[in-house]
DNA sequence: GTCTATAGAAAGATAGAC
DNA sequence: GTCTATCTTTCTATAGAC
């Protein structure tokens, strides 16, 4: 009966993609159950026999969605992409419309402030996660000192992810471009 | 007749006010408009006779909220508060919380993404005066020279505004308080 | 202009057949 | 486990009396 269990994780996992998705792309509110079990090619009802609440649903997303921008940003292939063009990678403009990517950290911040503690949880966990990897890859710069990378950490963090957010926001592209193009010169060392 | 038209102005200043409060504590989509309309001592029904749609008075709001924040960061005092103190004003606990001031550009940045055009046109036209407001404020420092003022400014309102909506995210305070600070510390001069 | 009442639509969650 | 059907609630927006 193995078999029937990794089936279901099979259509469980199609569901929590078709979130991920949709929740990057539209945020929490403005994306029904309906729609993203029809995305998922199933239909209502049987989305509570994989999740107990739209709210569950979206705080695991919200990991996945992290799982695929690290993938993006940190491919296993055998040389780590250089620092600098992980910080332009994250502020380019096909980011910012979310075609390449789509940091959950910056798309959907404002919306987790409104959200129930599972969902704050998952992106705190996600949040601790992405100033680590900062903090690891500074540390392997000449350029910044031990005890600080923790601090560099979050002003990193802070800038990359507050930029690209009100990039999206702005209804003036070119605007946007100036303001990721203003952070990209002053965090590249 | 003047009186008549002056009091229909000072009731939709009064929703326009308990409109802003509501949003930017719980933003759009957890906001009805019975509520907003209770909350100004008035009831459903006579909303429609002061804004044409929910979304109208949002963009409203967001700038009603940004003129407040103005009032309470640079008061017509004789003397402006120091840049320095303008920083920790924004990045203080009590703004996270909100209970001192509500930045709109940072409490709602996500939200705007979702939002139609009137929308983002009001959050974009706050967004450029809180820039020229910073880069009027860089220029008056000794440490900027003067063709890099307006990257300046929108780098400080990245690291500003990323900062704070992070921080109101995070369900670890001494994390979001880590954060500010650090933040805090690489924005003064 | 403000009120009560309600239209009309959407969405989260559940029930029961297969 | 997945389906169709539905319960229940909530919300924007409108109608009509005063």
């Amino acid at each position: 009966m193995a078999w029937k269990k990794e089936q279901k994780e099979q259509t469980r996992q199609r569901i929590l993609e078709s979130a991920a998705d949709l929740f990057m792309l539209k945020g929490f509110e403005h994306v029904g159950i309906n729609e993203i079990m029809t995305n998922a090619k199933l239909t209502r009802g049987a989305f509570y026999a994989h999740f107990s609440s739209k709210a569950e649903l979206y705080a695991e997303s919200i990991v996945t969605s992290a799982l695929a921008m690290k993938d993006f940003l940190n491919p296993l292939h055998p040389s780590a992409p250089p620092f600098n063009s992980l910080i332009s990678h994250y502020l380019s403009s096909s980011h910012m419309n979310g075609t390449s990517m789509r940091c959950p950290l910056a798309f959907l911040v404002s919306d987790i402030t409104q959200q129930d503690a599972q969902v704050k949880a998952a992106y705190t966990k996600v949040f601790k996660g992405f100033t680590l990897y900062l903090k690891q890859r500074l540390e392997k710069q000449d350029d910044v000192e031990g005890g600080n990378a923790h601090s560099q950490s979050l002003l990193y963090a802070a800038t990359m992810i507050g930029s690209l957010s009100l990039a999206r926001a702005l209804d003036d592209e070119a605007l946007a471009l100036d303001l990721l193009n203003a952070c990209q010169h002053a965090l590249e060392s």
